[in-house]
Formats: structure tokens, sequence, C-alpha cells
RNA sequence: GCCGGGAUAGCCUAGAGGCGAGGCGGCGGACUGCAGAUCCGCUUUACGGGGGUUCAAAUCCCCCUCCCGGCUCCA
């Protein structure tokens, strides 16, 4: 398997620091507003790429941080007049409801700023105790050229930085590239008790204090979004690696942008849609589906028009799950093959084959639509083709899209264990009376039994074998 | 200015030296009371422009045009 590593700007054979563990820190959000599909492309593609890791038999450990107090959570409270607190602890409920809604699995840890600040005061301490961190009036500062390796992740130089002039020279800062450690609270923010003074932490120093915390002085991935890698990441190594001395992380993941005719989807520019909003006119499938079909690296173009491709796609998709499904009713027991079973079972073969070729390189979910969809096209080509088809090779078409649901998180209505066996048993009823209406030309009430009965998400569809059903799920 | 990422058939998305890429949409046909699903065929000499390397270039090298991002809060 490889991956690309941002450190590098290159793939590279993966290999965890411990056998058959993996453990990745995701960078999670600042809850001052709604999640929004930015957020969800990140923590879907990191989604996948844990699901992925599970399938290949790792034991992953994951933690995903909140940023619960920082500047933009105290401003947005000023506007609105809310208490941070409250504001933070109301938004970080809605982000949890909006990934559970996108089926995205819980991290295994969510640790939150407010929680650690015992930690992080300590974690400060040490780079004070061995030289890199001063303090000064308004905080405590990172004194960003003791740290020689500054700028290895984004590639920037601290000659640049400085010409830029764009970073802030803060007040207390010996120089316009360091980052505050420690902020003290000026009248009415939020405030914890430290060694500086009352105040809170700085932002990057949460990921550096609760990483280690939990996965130790070195771990395999941390991730994010492209936006952090300068300067939130290389500020995270600079601490992070000053206090240890050693090499952090192994691998640096980070996804591409969300785009909105042209410009980047943010919460700054204001060009955001929410997933709330999403999830009124889109299933959660479809938005993952929409998602996957890029590249995580890659920015993705948001449109209409590309969420209806792959709520289109997503259908075809879905048929044919149901169309192997109904097939498996009537499906023969395999007493003989004959060449239509040998191409189909080949071109499941060799979809498996290239879907793990295309995951194993860097977790390329584009590049494995294209097996999912030939196994679609020639399972639908044998039940069409093929009057009586074996039990046996639907069985594999059917684990095919099995593990796609494993990995992808979708189809999962068609992978569950169902029980309303009863609901079943009154649409076969509402058919059997429908097709005796139909016998006799009853068109009309024939078909308001089909029209009221999509209206419940339950599709008919007369085929010259019999009327058949399926669930809608888009 | 500095550092990155791009331009692939009507549209969306992969690929990265040699086997007509996958999907969507559109059109035609099969099936059909209608609808839906599915199948078959077409749309198909695809790779921003110009040079070069090579038996062979979307792919490697050089130049150019255009788009986007980071360098400041961001997923």
């Amino acid at each position: 398997m490889r991956v690309y590593n941002t450190m590098t700007k290159q793939k590279e054979e993966f290999k965890p620091l411990r056998e058959d563990e993996v453990r990745m820190y995701i960078c999670g959000p600042t809850v001052y507003d709604y999640t929004h599909l930015g957020h969800a492309r990140t923590y879907i593609a990191f989604d996948v790429i844990r699901r992925y890791l599970e399938h290949k038999g790792y034991s992953v450990l994951m933690v995903m941080n909140f940023t619960d107090i920082d500047d933009k959570i105290i401003r947005r409270a000023n506007e609105t007049g809310e208490d941070p607190k409250e504001l933070a602890e109301k938004f970080l409920k809605y982000f949890l409801e909006d990934m559970k809604a996108l089926k995205v699995k819980s991290a295994d840890i969510y640790p939150r700023v407010t929680e650690h600040i015992q930690d992080i005061i300590e974690f400060v301490e040490k780079l004070e105790e061995k030289g890199y961190a001063y303090g000064s009036s308004d905080g405590v500062y990172f004194e960003v050229r003791k740290y020689e390796k500054y700028g290895k992740l984004s590639k920037v130089n601290l000659e640049d930085l400085r010409k830029g002039a764009r970073v802030e020279p803060g007040e207390g800062k010996k120089n316009p590239e360091d980052f505050a450690l420690w902020k003290k609270a000026k009248p009415g923010e939020p405030k914890w008790e430290s060694p500086w003074g009352e105040g809170r932490p700085g932002w990057h120093i949460e990921c550096s204090t609760m990483s280690t915390k939990y996965l130790g002085e070195s771990f395999d991935i941390h991730g994010g979004g492209n936006d952090l890698i300068f300067p939130h990441h290389e500020n995270e190594i600079a601490q992070t690696e000053a206090c240890t001395g050693k090499e952090w992380v192994k691998y640096w993941l980070h996804t591409g942008f969300v785009m909105v005719s042209g410009e980047k989807m943010s919460k700054s520019l204001g060009n955001f849609v929410t997933i709330r909003e999403l999830l009124q006119r889109y299933s959660p499938e479809v938005i993952r589906f929409f998602v996957l079909q890029k590249h995580y690296r890659s920015p993705l173009d948001y449109t209409e028009e590309g969420i209806q491709h792959a709520k289109n796609n997503l259908e075809r998709l879905y048929n044919t799950i149901e169309n192997i499904r109904i097939a498996m009713e009537k499906a023969e027991i395999p007493f003989k093959w004959e060449k239509e079973e040998f191409k189909l079972y080949e071109t499941i073969r060799d979809a498996k084959k290239k879907l793990y070729e295309a995951m194993d390189d860097d977790f390329n979910t584009a590049e494995a639509m294209k097996p999912i969809f030939e196994v679609a096209n020639a399972v639908n080509a044998y039940l069409t083709r093929v009057e009586k088809p074996k039990e046996s090779v639907l069985r594999k078409a059917l684990e095919f899209f099995r593990i796609i649901s494993e990995i992808f998180g979708i189809f999962e209505e068609y992978f569950k264990e169902t029980k309303e066996t009863k609901e079943e048993e009154l649409i076969d009823l509402l058919i059997e009376v429908r097709s005796a209406l139909r016998k006799q030309k009853n068109f009309e009430l024939a078909d308001k039994i089909r029209a009221q009965l999509r209206e419940l998400g339950i599709q008919l569809e007369d085929t010259p074998q019999g009327t058949i059903w399926k669930r809608i799920n888009v």
C-alpha cells in the first residue's frame, strides 16, 4: 500500500510504526458554526481511509480533536451575545449529529481543548524548560528561529515569511513569525489559571498536546484539510519535535478543498453549503458518493449537476443490487456453469483486484469506481442474458458490493439484517391485488397502488416474470 | 514576488511512455397497457498550444497560454 506524504511530497510505502496497528490523528473543527461540505469532504475522506485500513486488518486507533475555545469562538459569541462555552457546546453537538447522519464512523477519542488545559500547560512548561518558549506581556510565545527545521512540511522559509510581512507582529512577540502558546485573557474572555497568569491556550498547542497524550510521541497518520499545512501543522511540528526530539508523525495526509465556482468553500468567504441544508435535498449516501468520486487530494467542485450525477450513479448501483437480490430468489443450484457464469465470475474476480489496487494506491476512490461499474454492468448483462441464473455467481457479485459497502460506507440498507418481514408480506399482498386488477385492465386503480407505494419509498416494476419491488433510498 | 495543484470527448472523473479508460447525459433499438428497471448500439480518431527526446508521448524534457490554491482565521 502506498500513501502520499505531504512531508516528502511523494507516495511512500505504507508501513505503520507498530505492526498491525495504525494510530491516526485528524484535526477536527473549531466549533463556532455549522458543518459545511468542505468539512464533510475531509471527514468522509478520512472515514474511508480508516474503514479501508480496518478492512485490511489493521487495528485503528483514531483521535479527532475539538477546538472548543479560541479567538473565533469568542468573537462569534460576542456577535451573537451567547456564552462562548454554550456556543461551542451547541456546534460541537451539531457536528457530531452531522457526522452521524453522513455515516462517518466515530473517532475512538474526541479530546476537547477545554478538558485538557492542564496537559497543555505542562506541555508549554516543557517548551519553556528547553528554551523554545518565552513569556511576554500578552502571553507565551514559541520562538520559531530556535527550531532549525522550521518549514519542513510546508516548505516555507523564514526569510520569505518575514519578507512577506503578512505575519502579524503581535504585541509581545520578539519576531513576527513567532506564535502564541498561551494567550493572556482580556477582560471578559474565558480563562484558566496558569503559571503565566489567567488565559487560554494558543491554537496549535492543543493538537501537539492531545495527540501525544493519546497516541504517543510518535504515531502513523496526521491528517486534515490542505489549509492546515501552514501555519497550523508546521507550528505543531515545531512545538512537538522541539519538545520530544523525536520524529512525531510518519505520514502527513491532507485533503483538497471543496470549490464553489472557482473559489474555495470556506466559512470566511461565506460561500458554503451546510450539511444540514444538503441533507434536506440529498441522501447521506449521495453526498458520500459525490465526495468519493474524486480523489481526496484533488480539489472538488461543488455543483448541483455534480451531485445529481452522483445520485444517478448511485441509483444505478442500487438497482443493480436489487436486481441481484431479486434474481437470487429464483436462482438455481449450480449443478453446472456455462460460459456466462465463467465470464461473470472472472469480471468480479478482476474487479476485486482492481478495487484493491486502486485503494492501495493512496486511497484512490475515484479509480475504484471503475471496477464497481464493471461489476454492475456485467451482472446486469448476465441477468438479462441468462434465463436461470446460478446462485453461486450472484452471491459473488453480492459479496463484491458488500465489500464496497464496508469500505465506502454506502449501500447500508442492502446489507443490514432486515426484520421487517411483516412489511414485506404486506407489499407482496398488494402486488398480488394489483396484478389481479391489471388482468382486469383496471389500470387506474393498479396505477394508484403503484403511485402510493412509491410515495412510501417502495417502487414496483412490472417485468415479464412478474412484478418486483425495490426500496428507493435516494 | 515565493511555493504548490490543474487544463482529458457534450459533461464529470481516473490514468502517467506502448493493450479503443469508467460514469453521466443525449439519440436509436429490444422489452412494456403505461411507468420503471435492464440490455444492445451510436455519440468516441479524448488528453490546453508549440517545439523536442523516443521505434512509440496524455504520460518524459523545454517554452507558452489560461485557471486555481497556499504564503493571513480556515477542513
